[in-house]
DNA sequence: CCAAAAGTGTTAGTAGTACACCCATGA
DNA sequence: TCATGGGTGTACTACTAACACTTTTGG
């Protein structure tokens, strides 16, 4: 059987860094600058360094372009088609990581998941592949990262509408998070909205 | 910024081969013939070789130790610790197969996942996080690989309790799996049992 | 006739679903 | 006073949970 020609590559991780803004879901793209694939958008992931984790090369990403180092983030897939960087071989681990849209300083990056257009390698896949896992994985421990720490129950279930594509009646929605325990109100209410102001609630 | 020092690295495969024998969980591991770590029992894992994605690799290796291709796998981690191998950067993604036992020829190689000792590498670690896995994962399309096509209600349940760690009412067992549709009764019978043989069911 | 596991029904409680109107605020 | 979204209760249905005895087979 022996002897065989083991691989070589390189390891790369690729962030879906998703957010929720103005009833829309968004993931971060930055525009390719070097070829293969120069000009077209791209996940802002990187190679792997010496000494580093997976975890580390993602934070260490996260914070070049989010400067803000308590992004939460998941594993999902790890992507191994030969073909998928033309030039070497290049695993992908694929991460998925949520940001709630106060932490967002520029939209200039953000493009919404319905309207994704031509990708770098094998992006759209990849995007795709973390979509499908954030609807089959809905549920308070991710969803929680989509908002801020104080929020109306209303912008709660308009999230879970988002993720899981179907609607919920609103007050069996209220009165299943509340005698849930997961959730619980708080003092402080919603302010400079034309509107009767909602009463704001957290995570426990 | 640059240059920075991007890592080569091998990629293992190293799957947790699962199975229940005398209701125990069992996972398939190999004796290390070779150094470092020779002698001490490792995953049956390998190198993707060129041209070849993780999921081909696993399959070549699932052939070579069961020589039955139709076995079920899934990714669930993968592994980055920059000393996981001694010797050379490796990262190891992680799958859980998961076998009937009526598919196993010998026992020899296969140690109940409670009776784990010192493992090659960080094996025992994998094992952990693959078991974690099945237990928040387990429900009918993971766990109808434990069972032959045709099994009594009672070994599905054992197998629900098994990997739940929890015990479920005899009636209201069968009574939820029968009108959940995704099983049916067939017109088999257990046999040669020294008591009241099991009508057999089937997955839909 | 004994041992061993298979198989079966009813009741009470809990959780989910459907549904329509009044409330508080800013403009 | 109007527009906008916030907030509430009740009745019905479906699922879950608790519980003990009879049946069929081989030895």
């Amino acid at each position: 059987m022996y002897p065989k020609k083991y691989e070589i590559v390189k390891v790369s991780v690729d962030p879906v860094i998703f957010t929720i803004q103005q009833g829309r879901i968004k993931v971060l793209l930055q525009r390719r600058e070097k070829e293969p694939f120069k000009g077209l958008p791209e996940l802002p992931g990187g190679l792997l360094l010496a000494h580093e984790t997976g975890e580390e090369t993602l934070q260490r990403k996260l914070q070049e372009i989010i400067s803000d180092g308590t992004i939460f983030f998941t594993q999902f897939y790890t992507f191994t088609q030969p073909d998928r960087d033309p030039r070497e071989r290049t695993v992908s681990i694929g991460f998925v990581a949520l940001v709630n849209e106060q932490k967002i300083k520029s939209w200039n990056n953000w493009v919404d998941t319905q309207e994704l257009t031509e990708l770098a390698f094998d992006h759209l896949k990849i995007i795709q592949a973390a979509r499908t896992f954030l609807k089959e994985n809905s549920g308070p421990s991710l969803i929680r990262h989509f908002l801020p720490s104080y929020f109306p129950l209303n912008q709660l279930q308009e999230v879970y509408e988002l993720l899981e594509s179907k609607k919920y009646d609103n007050r069996n929605f209220r009165k299943k998070m509340i005698s849930s325990g997961l959730v619980e109100e708080t003092k402080k209410i919603e302010k400079e909205v034309s509107h009767r102001p909602a009463k704001l609630f957290r995570f426990v």
